[in-house]
Order: C-alpha cells, then structure tokens, then sequence
DNA sequence: CAAGGATATTTGCAAATGCATTTAAATCTG
DNA sequence: CAGATTTAAATGCATTTGCAAATATCCTTG
C-alpha cells in the first residue's frame, strides 16, 4: 500500500528534542536570558546611585542615537510598556532630561526630545555601559563579535512584531 | 626623554566609541533585551491560558533538566528573585506541580521536586516553547547556531556571579 | 562548646508594573 | 461629510516585584 491513500497535509515535523536532551547550557534563550538579567541587573545596580532606573536609563540611550521619536517607538526601541515608559518620561521630564512636544502632523503623538542635560547625564554614564559590554566580550575577537552581532540581527528580524 | 620617568600603571583605555557610532542594531545588549522581550512576551501570553505565568514556566522547565535543587538554586538557574521564587513555588506546590522537601543534610535549606503531574504540564508546554525557539533560528543553520552558542557560553562565563 | 557570624528561606511592605480604560485626535466608509 | 473605527498617550487600579527584615539553622573560633 503506497502512501496515496494517506492524506498528507504537512509532513509532520520531528519531535522536538526533549529540554534535558539539548540540555540547559546549549539552550540558546536560558543563557540569553542569565546573561541580560546579569547585564541589566549589574547596571542597574550602578545606576541606582545617579537615581536612574532602568527604564529611565534605556530612555536616555536611544534618545542618544535617535532624535526625537514618537513615544510609541521609544517604548518598542527601549522595550519597555508603553504605560511603564509614560511614567517614566514624567519623571525625566521632571528632572529636565527630556522635554515632551506634540508631533506638529498628528496631534494625538508626542515626541521625545533629549535636553542638554540628559545629553551630559548620559554621557557620564555610557562608560559604565560601555564597560559592562567589554566584560561581557572579554575574551571574543572582532570576528566572533561580529559574527555574533549578525546572528543576534537575524533573530531579531524572525521575531519582531514591529518593523522599526 | 625616555617613559621610564612616567608611571604607567594602565595604559589608558582609548575612550569607548559612542553609542551613536556603533549604531542600536550593532549593539548587541540592545539586540539580546529586545529578542528576549519579545521571546519572554509571546511565551506569557501563550502560557497565561495555561494559568502560568513566566516565573512558574522557568520553574517547570528547569525542574525538567535538574533534579531536586536548592531553591537558591533555581533562583540562579530560573534568573528569578528569591523572594519571587518562593512565592512562585507557593503558587505551584497548592498546584500540586512541585513539592518542597527539606533537604536531609541541611535543614535550613530546600529542595524542590517535580511531581508527575508537573511533569506532565511541562510536557504539554514544552512544544510552545520549541516552537518559539524555532522561530527564533529559522534561517539560521546548524553551524550558525553552534557558534552563536559558543559565543553565548564565553559570556555567560564572563559575567557570571553564580558557578552554576 | 558557647557566642557570634554566616547562610537558606520566608514574609512585610512600599514601589513598580502592566492591563484595561479613558481621552483626544486622526482616518476610514458608506 | 457624519458616524464608526483606529491610533496615541495617559491614568486608575489590582497585581507583581524586590528590598529589607525576620526566622531558623548551621558553621567557626576562641
């Protein structure tokens, strides 16, 4: 009997191997997630004495790279909520580190403007982050960085619900 | 004049390449907190039907590769608060998931086991998970992601607090 | 071997978070 | 072009989180 008289929609996929199988060392997204929550917790940590958060502390760094987005994109490039964020520009807001202005084509967005002073706040901590990420390298030449940096660019092409 | 009159204790570091520079998308701590956002987002909401939420999933999985740990521990392993842990642990211990046990050589510490019935939630969960993770690395061939892997261990160890 | 310090876990409590709703404005549709 | 729908941001509120303190046990050292 050929396999004609079989409906085959799809052919089925092969069991996933079992977690225990692939085991948690070679799981790529457990040791993502051990090395962000040390990286973040590490700088946090430093942070907290500049009375900045990690949300806040995001906000500043791609306000850093990026002028003036909507509130709606900072809160995809920060990954942070959006309402978790509008708190959090309150307070930067507050502290003269950034300045919200209504987008003049669509009254209903905002966009987020870094002041003088946010620059020169951030300034003073991009070292810390810059030292976090050469610990996190130490060790890796520019090729596997590189390389690395290009696979990290692929997955996050995989997964983004957004296309900024 | 010769630098031997000149303390050199360190040569400086040459001064980190800002931030703008480098560009967010070359920045790989940018790109692991925004895969891994959206990665940890779409597991919760497709566990939340499950009643699990994110801190019971890493249990549960962990627990499916490691037999028994101390809670401090699987704090590590799961990268969850303790104090978070243990009231995760409350939660799927009432579930019937888990069974705390004190540990016979120390008492003031504990150990967790999985029971059949939390085995067999992982079990139904654990294809979601591969899936996700699937997504993650479509694209990307089996040298590609060993690498990727490999790169990921150096950093774990790297910045790693904890020898597990 | 007793006192002091260290370690494992839990718990109280204030702060942070995120969902759902609200408000306001833009866009679509018949 | 009026009404319905969508989108942007802020906010109310319940839940979750994490720090610090409490509790219990173990280890070290004089």
């Amino acid at each position: 009997m050929t396999d004609q008289s079989q409906p085959k929609p799809e052919p089925a996929n092969p069991p996933a191997p079992r977690l225990g199988e692939i085991g948690l060392s070679n799981y790529a997204p457990y040791l993502m997630n051990r090395i962000m929550g040390r990286y973040n917790a590490s700088l946090r940590d430093e942070m907290a004495d500049l009375g900045l958060t990690t949300p806040k502390m995001r906000v500043l760094a791609v306000l850093s790279v990026i002028e003036a987005p909507l509130i709606r994109d900072l809160a995809v490039l920060t990954v942070i909520e959006q309402s978790t964020l509008s708190r959090a520009l309150d307070q930067l807001a507050a502290e003269g580190m950034v300045r919200r202005q209504t987008d003049p084509a669509d009254s209903r967005a905002t966009r987020i403007y870094l002041t003088k002073s946010g620059r020169t706040t951030f300034e003073a901590l991009w070292p810390r982050m810059s030292d976090a990420h050469a610990r996190m390298f130490k060790g890796i030449d520019d090729a596997e960085r590189r390389a690395f940096v290009g696979t990290l660019q692929k997955m996050l092409a995989n997964i983004r619900k957004h296309e900024i």
